[in-house]
DNA sequence: ATAAAGTGTGACTCCAGCTCACATGTTTGT
DNA sequence: ACAAACATGTGAGCTGGAGTCACACTTTAT
């Protein structure tokens, strides 16, 4: 690859100066001083050997050998231009892609979608499912939605949204079998749960003050899922009781299709919103004060 | 026009990083540390509001966003490459542009341009008359030959080739009618002159001690010429008696076609080359030598 | 396990590129 | 003929953007 190229600065003085036909105007538009175009302009010339412009009156002309630069130059420059606002519009107009776990997505987000859509019209939200790529430094979402707890990596920004209340819910239909008072009769019911989240009945039974033991046996009893979203199905077809943060079954409870006997946990955890530092402040800060409201009524 | 683009050495590095698929490749590329390429990135990300790479393995790859960018911000950096690549040849290897005064050419260079491209082949020296265009910063020209005297202008890389002699010179059919131990036996004949160069004569009687008043008066009688060229061919024909540059009468003194009864005699004014500060180093350098090497033998 | 390769970032440094002020040359209006 | 406005070139001096360095972290290979 040819090594030398002048100064791309330089470069982009000799566009301006030879579309405008200035320098004074170059300088204008560059938003610089005449004597910074003309530093520019005298470094391309030695660069090259040769003179891109002379004097002509009280201004300036190219030569032939400038007239032959500015053909490939002014087409380059048109070029870039052109992509970096074809690329920022796209990036300031087109969706802006939030991800986050598809239970998360399935159970609370889809059903407010609508609300969201009326109230921030502009924002053209794309939702993904971010189960498969769960780091969100390898994801190209502008946002991500998910739970996490500190300390938080500090290259990504991070917004605590609400704190993470898990709750035990089971069907109804099975009310009677629990007492509110006493969290050891959970046991007379199968505890679902899921691999991505082996610390949720541990960390239940250890505010509940039960025993670990029993509970493991009774953990080992109940259906395992590879997934949250499956493990509240798993609840609502009264397999069992299911562990879940609060916010997957609020519509449920509202609703009277499952129960939480013994209420909910405020855990460590956060949901949180990651936006990385490069997002459009405008919408990211949007959606986050959306979220804001909606969680914390 | 759009005024917000980004900083263009960012464009450069994410151009590279793309075009190698690794941040270490471009800073390689662009002789710089790795640090420095990523830095780069970041503010792009930043500028567009859309992340262009994410971490792939242990190394990166191009986000949606970021093959969009690269399509266009690739096909444009080519072309910046392509045409400065194209003009630095052409500056390097194309014709060198030599202007001078027409009877300079005409009177001196010409009969020796064939030496020239023998000794110094490489140089393809092109000559041009530069009377219409005297001031050598309105030319295109690589260099400019022309008589001239200090203080010269400081911008313009001046090389003082040789003094400058006058002599006034006739043809030898005249001889008899001067005396080279009285240069008043001159008024025998009309003196011919030039209005680019009023001053010749005048300075001539001063230093052989001569009336200026009488000397006008000759001068009067004198057939004028609008160029110094037609004023030795004045000589040539026997009109009078012609003032020029002795190095523009070397040729016919040698042949003795013309005759300088009373020598010459030197002058303030120095036989230059004008070398602009931009000009290839090389060629310019070895023009010079070798002028230099033909004036004073 | 251990090493090697690749990228991100905090802290510090430095010089490329800018501004300012002035000089010089050109055009235009009166 | 003169002055004023316009345009570019340049010496001196300053500053912030861009680079280096060193280290941390992650992934791949041995």
């Amino acid at each position: 690859m040819s090594q030398d190229m002048p100064p791309l600065s330089a470069l982009r003085a000799f566009e301006a100066t030879a579309r405008l036909g200035s320098v004074t105007a170059a300088a204008g538009e560059l938003h610089v001083t005449h004597g910074a175009v003309s530093r520019q302009l005298r470094s391309l010339d030695e660069h090259f050997g040769t003179p891109l412009f002379t004097k002509a009156g009280r201004g300036i002309r190219l030569t032939h050998q400038g007239e032959q630069l500015q053909r490939g130059v002014g087409d380059a420059f048109s070029r870039l231009r052109e992509s970096c606002a074809e690329l920022k519009r796209s990036s300031e107009e087109g969706p802006f892609v939030l991800n986050c776990p598809g239970s998360l997505l399935a159970r609370w987000f889809i059903p407010r979608l609508e609300r969201l859509h009326r109230e921030l019209p502009d924002i053209r939200l794309q939702v993904g499912d971010s189960d498969s790529e769960l780091d969100p430094r390898h994801s190209e979402a502008g946002a991500t939605l998910l739970f996490s707890e500190p300390p938080y990596p500090a290259e990504l920004g991070v917004i605590e949204l609400a704190p993470e209340n898990i709750c035990a819910v089971a069907r109804p239909d099975q009310a009677e079998r629990f007492d509110s008072q006493d969290p050891a009769t959970i046991f007379t019911r199968p505890l679902l749960h899921t691999r991505s989240r082996p610390q949720a009945w541990p960390q239940w039974a250890q505010a509940h003050g039960l025993d670990e033991a029993r509970l493991a046996q009774a953990v080992e009893a109940g259906q395992g899922f590879d997934h949250l979203y499956y493990l509240i199905e798993g609840a609502l077809a009264g397999l069992g009781v299911a562990i879940a943060p609060r916010l997957l079954v609020k519509d449920d409870l509202a609703s009277g299709r499952l129960i939480a006997p013994w209420g909910s946990v405020e855990t460590s955890g956060r949901l949180c919103l990651l936006l990385p530092h490069y997002v459009s402040h405008r919408r990211g800060e949007q959606l986050a004060a959306w979220l804001q409201r909606e969680l914390n009524p």
